[in-house]
DNA sequence: TGACGCATGACAGGATTCTGACATACATTG
DNA sequence: CAATGTATGTCAGAATCCTGTCATGCGTCA
């Protein structure tokens, strides 16, 4: 317990309880894609690439959370791993669109099987009323810290 | 929308809201902090000694979610600013009790008022039901995610 | 008493990411 | 048409963090 009353509760605080949610799911996420030879980043690049094909590396590094030039070399290292493709020249602008290479996608659909199992398993006790409210509280969260 | 059902939907997944809102609240935490030349692990750092004086650096680290080489420059840094003290030898094993100084209280403190606003922020769209769920649903992944 | 497990702290090395800067390409506006 | 703003990609450098490793100190148990 505190000994004043002037700081932050950390057995109370939303954002630390946000944190630790974050930091557990971020660690079972790590340990069932590592035998999949994925970094997280590198999952979450795949599975924007299989929603959004085409898109540019800007657009991917938006989406994951990353800078333009740490997705540059994300990218080269899905490259060389044969999970993309990458344009060599630009059809507008300077975008080069990004593809998944049939090898990618397999290896996504791995991932995928492998996160959605993590999901389930951290949802294993909200049912589907909590379920929906834990989106909405997210949602809000997310959409006030914006504003 | 997707092309195939293989994959996870990250419009309706949770782990990508979490990153999401966790993502939005990082930015909003730094964006308060840097005013006062405080990095987000130094403020947890500071606010985990407020309320558990003299624990060791390893437990630092626990709870900041970081490991002990990181503390440990973490720690430095902070003593390097008057913010903590570090005893020099160890009362019991080799865990080196930490504390703050009077300057890190009030440091400390004009961070806590600060991140305090933020979680406000972040909270302005949720009534009091609606805050108790979420830190009931966040405990149950937590949990169920350690499990 | 000695062996073992466990936790803490510190060091070296490497990997990853970010910050800052620059050139290019398109859209907008005067 | 020229100027400006916005967006993309890339290079160089620095900062940060982690992995691997080792020595020390305490507790437990045979």
């Amino acid at each position: 317990m505190r000994q004043d009353g002037s700081g932050i509760d950390l057995e109370l605080s939303v954002g630390y309880r946000l944190k630790v949610a974050t930091s557990a799911l971020h660690a079972a996420m790590e340990e069932v894609l590592r035998p999949l030879g994925l970094t997280i980043t590198h999952y979450s690049t795949l599975e924007q690439l299989a929603q959004r094909p085409g898109v540019s590396s800007s657009d991917l590094a938006r989406g994951t959370f990353v800078t333009r030039q740490s997705m540059s070399t994300v990218l080269q290292t899905l490259a060389a791993a044969g999970l993309i493709t990458r344009a060599d020249t630009a059809a507008h602008g300077r975008a080069l669109p990004v593809e998944l290479t049939a090898v990618g996608r397999e290896r996504l659909a791995a991932a995928s099987a492998a996160v959605l199992a993590v999901e389930r398993r951290m949802l294993a006790d909200v049912d589907e009323p909590g379920l929906i409210a834990l989106r909405d509280l997210l949602d809000r969260c997310t959409r006030a810290l914006r504003a």
